[in-house]
DNA sequence: CAGTATCCTGTGAGATACTG
DNA sequence: CAGTATCTCACAGGATACTG
């Protein structure tokens, strides 16, 4: 039983966690799922520029990971709702941390990128 | 001047601080970096398998983006030393939260894993 | 509607070798 | 020591078309 990880170990387990969030799609479907039960198509429209196939790849791995609960009904029709897990729930708080150190320092980030850009061109 | 973010909209800027997180280096060098100053070399030693050239190139987008400082020293042989800025400092505090949901839930999300490969395969 | 099936491309990043 | 310079490749992810 490990008691302790090294986030610098690149075989840690938390390793793990970093690269879901880090994931291109991960965030936007969880965000989209915040106290929502959505299905595919809805999933679609709110994030936007996903198409079906990244999608479904990311709902896949989610579920994998048990962030998310994925629900068939056999009707005609097709019918699919997706819908955070308890886990994926308390994914939220620290994405909600990031989330706000982002809205109260990007327009710093934004500025240091563009002071050194006009140099570095 | 824009006062509120969306995080599901992918030009938002938000978005510009998680793609940053979410590279696969960054939070190496940032979590390094914690309390400490260090060489080029020191950092390569540290994090382990990184090339120098993705090291250059993610301290350098760390540097552009003011979380990371770097001194160069005119000295023969060459001395160079990296510390994180304010900015980079502030930055450890959500990269935590992160880190804590990690430690706390990635066995679970590890038993999922496993059981739906199961499956899966 | 909720996906699959294919094909294709950009680029993050590794290996290796060289330099001020 | 602290990087640059090339070359190469895997693979995430996009476009498009099709199906139970």
């Amino acid at each position: 039983m490990q008691t302790s990880y090294d986030v610098l170990s690149p075989n840690c387990p938390s390793r793990v966690v970093l690269n879901r969030i880090g994931d291109r799609w991960t965030i936007f479907v969880i965000m989209a799922l915040n106290g929502q039960v959505l299905r595919f198509g809805e999933l679609r429209e709110r994030i936007g520029a996903i198409t079906p196939k990244v999608l479904t790849e990311t709902l896949r791995a989610l579920e994998g990971d048990g962030l998310v609960a994925r629900e068939a009904f056999a009707e005609m029709p097709p019918r699919v709702e997706y819908r955070l897990t308890a886990l994926g729930v308390s994914l939220l708080e620290p994405i909600g941390a990031v989330r706000r150190w982002a809205e109260t320092h990007v327009s710093e980030v934004l500025d240091a990128r563009e002071r050194s850009a006009e140099v570095g061109a």
